[in-house]
DNA sequence: AAACTTCTGTACCAATCAGTACAATCCTAA
DNA sequence: TTAGGATTGTACTGATTGGTACAGAAGTTT
């Protein structure tokens, strides 16, 4: 049973605008068009397993569109601009939030422990990969920081309201990983 | 009817814990000790009003410990270091959740909207005022970005389960602010 | 067309939800 | 001690919750 890109990326939506807690199978029906019958049909065990399949299906996009160009493009450096140029389109400049670090910092960390530690580690080092390359000194502390960077921005934008603040603080972290 | 602060700190955890929305009665009532007959004696408009002065006793205890000694003090790097070992405290070395950010990346986003950006713009324009007091270049980018290294600090220590991320972000924010 | 498989709609369930009402209890001032 | 105000406990409410069961509809294969 495979669900589709569609749905889950519906899903997800759902999941980031109520959270886990909050998402309640109605507005799941709502915003899927698609019944009780069918989504229990699809995810046998529930929310759990639609939100498990959701953050599966980000952390594909995120190794296909992020994390892979990071570790083998033959320009260390465009990637990283590259990177940060997807970054601010997936996040739609700040106005939508990264459904891991919601998890992250709610009640259902534990139960999606391994799949939020595994996307924030696979970027880390997939960045920490290109620094080294680049030859720019504590790549790993760099990596971490830039992560943690587009994180605070997320939140910071959603705090104030505007989206010029994701993209300020993606620009100086741009500037800080590549020394410029 | 002023709620005490023991109470708003009792009610201020099981917000962190478990969002707004997951965040039941039942849950308040345990952690706090009170009833539901005392909790709506106290805050007749429910969950709302109890949220809004957790969230406005956060920000009076902020303005005393973080934003108001970097306005004012006469050392503005010594505040600056004092106010990274305060958050690095006051966050538990990123066990604990910046509740603000967490309703800031919420549904409860707008119902709130005024004291989250309050709590965001007064932190970010103490710390301008400290790093323009003390010559740095920049000092709103710079602010910026420190606020949102804390709270992306915060997502990626929660995400990884190790505050020694947390403790590494802040170092590294802290270096960047005083330029050393 | 018939048989089989997959998918959907919906009635139903027990549990929980936030909130209301108000009697009872507790606390304080005179 | 009494009266009045503050606080608490709890029964009750209608609504919503996630999940179950399964008949019926839709799709696919022979």
């Amino acid at each position: 049973m495979t669900p589709s890109p569609a749905l889950l990326a519906q899903l997800g939506e759902v999941f980031r605008e109520y959270g886990f807690e909050g998402a309640s199978l109605s507005q799941i029906t709502r915003a899927t068009g698609l019944g009780k019958g069918s989504l229990y049909h699809q995810f046998p065990d529930g929310k759990d397993e639609m939100a498990a399949c959701v953050l599966d299906e980000i952390g594909a996009w995120f190794e296909a569109q992020i994390y892979a160009p990071l570790r083998i493009a033959p320009d260390p450096a465009a990637a990283i601009a590259l990177m940060m140029r997807n970054v601010e389109t997936y996040f739609r400049s700040g106005r939508r939030v990264c459904l891991v670090g919601v998890f992250a910092t709610g009640a259902v960390r534990d139960r999606f422990a391994d799949r939020i530690a595994a996307y924030f580690t696979a970027w880390r080092d997939a960045l920490a990969t290109a620094l080294g390359r680049l030859g720019r000194p504590d790549p790993a502390g760099l990596a971490e920081d830039a992560v943690a960077a587009i994180q605070g921005g997320l939140v910071a934008a959603r705090a104030w309201d505007d989206p010029a603040v994701f993209a300020r603080v993606l620009h100086r972290a741009q500037a800080r990983l590549l020394g410029t």
